[in-house]
DNA sequence: CCTCCAAGTCAATGCGCATTGACTTAGCGC
DNA sequence: GCGCTAAGTCAATGCGCATTGACTTGGAGG
């Protein structure tokens, strides 16, 4: 009797037998998980117990853990979240995310943890190299536009990872003076870059 | 004497048994090797080979895998590592520091990638917390001074964490226009951040 | 030259994990 | 109902690693 369901995570209901479904259930299980344990600490066997399958089905849909993480990798990066934000408003949205803890919003933090987990890895960040280069930095870049536009979309993004960084790394949350202080220099800070800056 | 020759694996000439300098040997090690390949895939053998030692006596002076990750992480955090940067060219320097590569300035890159490896680690970002925000934090805060410094070392220290990931992600160097579009940006950025913006 | 202890070595043990191939079963078409 | 194929299961294998305890050796003090 394996009891795998001690596991705080809810099994799927039982599946009927459908190679596209439970391919699906992998791969998402395998975005939550390497999202939040990283490459290296994340384990098939629990990927596949999550997604309510066996761990060779991972190589036969798959091929191995390098590919299932590239292949979650790619789905985790969605080109047009820039959309999700309204331009007027842009600065300010990101500053309070910021400030907020990353638990709360878990749909969202989802993929960039994702990077970010990604990012620091040495055996990773080659393959992220080249996903975020078409499919992160080429949207900012668009979406930002003027002169220098590439140059300013690596200073936007780099920006951004840090205070994803800050926001994952920080204890206890944000409260009182403190937050609102850091909101305001937050959103002044990403304001800056979103209207080109005069000299 | 010269030390770091060549990439491959520096073994130091054989040492005389002495307990100190052999403990000061796989701390160094441990530094390095922990700051480059992060904590999981860092192999205490490995480390231990580069410091000319056996296994056996990381468990002898430190303990074991988690205790010497511990002690090289206080050993990589200088506190004082902002006075390296005069005040008044300190946004230039960072933006210009940004722009290149990680590998050139190995010396003092290795202590804030040890961070970043750290800080992404769901083991070890806990480790980081508390190191951080005394060493880290605490001094950020005293060199900015001015009203709200808290939160203002925070968008700081942010910012700063961002970039550093940027530079590590990022796959061949900045040259010609937009670099210096990148730098030019990237000061301004900075000294926003420093000089406390009016309202 | 001898003793003894700390410094340093060696090899066994066991764990967690990915990988893999042989096995079992569900379910569709006939 | 029958059989065949794809979907799903099981267990063996082997690798890399940290841990650990028993062993060996250097070298200083007598």
């Amino acid at each position: 009797m394996n009891d795998t369901a001690t596991l705080t995570r809810e099994r799927a209901p039982p599946r009927k037998r459908d190679a596209e479904a439970t391919r699906a259930a992998i791969l998402e299980a395998a975005k939550r998980q390497f999202a939040e344990f990283g490459y290296d600490r994340a384990a098939l066997r629990d990927i596949a117990g999550e997604a309510g399958a066996d761990v060779a089905l991972i190589k036969r849909y798959f091929g191995g853990k390098e590919a299932l993480f590239t292949e979650a990798l790619k789905a985790s990066i969605r080109p047009d979240f820039l959309r999700e934000w309204d331009r007027a408003t842009f600065a300010r949205d990101i500053a309070t995310m910021m400030a907020g803890s990353p638990n709360r919003d878990e749909t969202r933090s989802h993929s960039f943890q994702f990077l970010l987990r990604t990012a620091t890895s040495p055996t990773t960040a080659p393959l992220l190299n080249l996903a975020v280069q078409e499919r992160f930095m080429g949207p900012i870049r668009d979406w930002l536009g003027g002169e220098a536009a590439p140059a300013r979309a690596r200073v936007l993004a780099a920006t951004f990872i840090g205070f994803l960084v800050e926001r994952l790394i920080r204890g206890e949350p944000l409260q009182g003076a403190e937050r609102e202080a850091f909101v305001e220099h937050t959103t002044a800070l990403f304001e800056t870059m979103v209207s080109p800056a005069n000299e």
